[in-house]
DNA sequence: TCCGGAATGAGAACGTGTTCTCATACGGTC
DNA sequence: GACCGTATGAGAACACGTTCTCATTCCGGA
């Protein structure tokens, strides 16, 4: 899980050491302050390192929060699937895992919101990790469906949920709707879209 | 359609005027140069206001750029209404409007990408815009159903489509993925969700 | 052990969103 | 037509993301 050790001079570790810091500094700000409060300076100072060295590890401080966030959502899905939700139909499995999700998410809302935030305003250049992150979400999704490997449909409803998903945390964190719109939505789209069975 | 006109003294109409420039200016840069192309002193210059007015009529830019994207959904809503949509099945309808919506959007990417942007970032203080922005794009897609009143279930498949409508081109914006994706991501969306009749 | 090159630290500098100041012009009211 | 208050113009000032500079440190190879 921790990857294969190859290659691991004491820079290298040094290196993996300087870029958790960076990491656990940004989720720490983003915690108390949301994204603003994420300041590259403080993230810096907290770390333990100069400002020069966060930006050579992150090209930005959105693809900083988006790396935090990947990290977040895949510790998520391992967390899910150690405790596979117990429902009896698919619908009831993915309301379960979308609702544990949510809950997670908006129990931490400032952390959240600067994570959503910089999701809704990435540009291109950070296209990678937007993609790995939408891939993680809607890889939480298809494996409560079913054991097997997801059929094409399965894909196609996932994705559809991972968009509602991200909308309804946009418009969680813009302050549109209270947070258990979010879970509220997830479960509506998903008994919409998954009535066969 | 322009309101009533209770109030309009010379004052009124200079400030409507003023307003009316700074949304063109803003919308000319972004046209040229997305989001960041809309650059609050070049949005003064070119609307020939100072920079202090610009954050009167303003509170921020995003603010700015949420009420321009306001004028355009409502403008595209009522252009789409002229011309109504002919399939036969609400299903052909709606895929039809969200189609040609799409294309609208996508024709001119930076303009559109600048507005996305804006949405993706809202803060509360925003809501009441993003809130007005969301509210047109349902109402673009119910009245694609049927003509009559839009039923709880009508509107529930329409705010999953304006989710997904939203989440798709935050994905195209952010370059994960390419403009035809949003239009193929809605239609499958819709024939999914309005499998009945 | 010593050397070369890359990584880091420290901090200045720059751009742009936002706020603030103050003088001026303009519109409505008497 | 004169007066008052508010909107506006002009521009300085500030905050924070980002880039740049340069000296120092540290790792890995000879």
């Amino acid at each position: 899980m921790t990857g294969p050790d190859i290659e691991v001079g004491a820079l290298a570790r040094s290196q993996a050491a300087r870029r958790r810091r960076v990491i656990d500094a940004t989720l720490e700000l983003a915690a108390g302050g949301g994204f603003d409060g994420v300041q590259m300076r403080d993230v810096a100072a907290e770390a333990g390192v100069a400002l020069g060295t966060v930006y050579r590890y992150f090209d930005s401080k959105e693809r900083l929060l988006l790396e935090a966030n990947l990290e977040q959502v895949r510790a998520l899905r391992e967390r899910l699937a150690e405790r596979p939700p117990t429902g009896v139909t698919a619908t009831d499995r993915v309301v379960d895992v979308l609702r544990r999700a949510t809950r997670t998410q908006t129990r931490r809302p400032e952390a959240t919101a600067a994570m959503v935030r910089a999701l809704g305003t990435a540009r291109p250049e950070e296209s990678d990790a937007v993609a790995q992150v939408s891939e993680a979400m809607t890889g939480i999704i298809t494996s409560a469906m079913h054991s097997g490997d997801p059929s094409e449909r399965d894909r196609a409803v996932a994705r559809v949920l991972s968009q509602v998903w991200l909308s309804s945390l946009i418009g969680w964190v813009g302050g549109v709707d209270g947070p258990e719109v979010v879970g509220d939505d997830l479960e509506r789209a998903a008994r919409m879209l998954m009535t066969e069975t």
